[in-house]
DNA sequence: AATACGGGGTT
DNA sequence: AACCCAGTATT
């Protein structure tokens, strides 16, 4: 109930004003229109989504529609009751779609409620220390993108006086912001009618229109998601795509049996997707870049170089020295490390660091 | 187009 | 141990 409850709210707030599913049944609004001869067109041709209409015995603007209103509906009854749902404030925006970057939901939850906590605001965010930004970031991993955030605050404070942009064009200019992000944010926090394109909603989007074997680059992918985009409720809909992707269109295991799209969809009962091979982890490049930067959070004042070797692995030695400067001036050039010579030894520490002022 | 970039839960 | 994840920037 209380999650009902905060979904009317975010639907008033979307000015929607539609509470009764039976209304989108006759809303025009929810597929673009197609002519009939384009219609005739795409049977004759043989195209994907006029063979995936004729299987399921609908056109395929009547698909679009049917799932618009299946998976909207859906949404409504069953989106988790998640921190960024509840807020419309283009900051906190941003800050979730940064940290969900390639990161589950339930490992960001925590360190997005201590992150806003510390940094309440964009003006909180842009006057802080970087250094400290790093350490609040914590083990959320992908340590370059609190430096992109840390640097996009300070640009949306001095260049846009502390306002967000709120068109897609100009929030993909921040750093650290891409196409993705900068679609969820004009959409999210102000409401516009955006289409865009994570790992979830591909995945969607693929299986449901296209079907299981269609491997769409991303200019197919983009023209999908435009196509099939509601003229409004963008917000919901977008929520709903990326929610259906993470619970029940999962990639490895779909649970269709459970879909709110059952009868709807191209790929129903599909097999998961196989599976990537990804290179080791332990014992790469990557791997002590992290460890670097733990050690670094424990440390303000900064660590001597041969003691930070020490630190981050058991087998340092001399003749590691230039393995661990090669990986020092990596950090150092994506801002995570500064790296600066006291009483002839080199000292590596957090950029911004108190140290540094002395 | 390919690659680097973290880390932790799941299988 | 391998795999996956609300991507972005760089080469």
């Amino acid at each position: 109930m209380f999650r009902a409850r905060i979904l009317v709210a975010v639907a008033e707030q979307m000015d929607s004003g539609l509470s009764e599913v039976g209304m989108l049944d006759g809303a025009a609004s929810w597929a673009g229109e197609r002519t009939t001869s384009e219609r005739l067109s795409m049977r004759r041709e043989g195209s994907a989504a006029g063979q995936v209409a004729e299987r399921l015995g609908q056109s395929p603007e009547e698909q679009i529609r049917a799932v618009q209103r299946r998976l909207v509906d859906w949404y409504r009854r069953e989106a988790r009751d998640l921190p960024w749902r509840r807020t419309r404030d283009p900051y906190r925006i941003l800050v979730s779609e940064v940290m969900l970057q390639q990161t589950q939901v339930e490992r960001v939850i925590p360190y997005y409620e201590v992150f806003l906590a510390r940094f309440p605001t964009v003006e909180a965010l842009a006057s802080a220390a970087l250094a400290e930004v790093i350490a609040v970031w914590g083990g959320l991993g992908y340590n370059r993108r609190a430096v992109y955030l840390w640097r996009a605050a300070r640009e949306i404070v001095e260049r846009w006086g502390g306002r967000f942009p709120g068109e897609r064009r100009l929030l993909e200019r921040l750093p650290g912001v891409g196409r993705y992000t900068a679609g969820a944010v004009a959409c999210f926090a102000f409401g516009e009618r955006v289409a865009f394109w994570d790992t979830n909603i591909a995945r969607v989007l693929r299986r449901v229109f296209l079907g299981p074997e269609a491997r769409p680059g991303r200019r197919e992918l983009d023209e999908l998601a435009e196509r099939v985009l509601p003229l409004d409720r963008a917000y919901e809909w977008n929520q709903a795509l990326m929610e259906l992707g993470a619970r029940i269109c999962s990639a490895r295991r779909p649970r269709c049996e459970i879909c709110p799209l059952c009868g709807l969809c191209r790929s129903v009962g599909t097999e998961g997707e196989s599976r990537r091979r990804g290179g080791r982890f332990e014992g790469s490049r990557r791997y002590y870049r992290g460890r670097i930067v733990a050690v670094l959070r424990q440390h303000p004042r900064g660590v001597p170089l041969d003691e930070l070797g020490r630190l981050v692995r058991a087998d340092y030695g001399c003749q590691a020295r230039d393995w661990l400067r090669g990986v020092l001036e990596g950090l150092a050039r994506d801002g995570l490390v500064e790296l600066a010579e006291e009483r002839g030894e080199y000292v590596a520490r957090l950029p911004g660091s108190e140290a540094t002022e002395r």
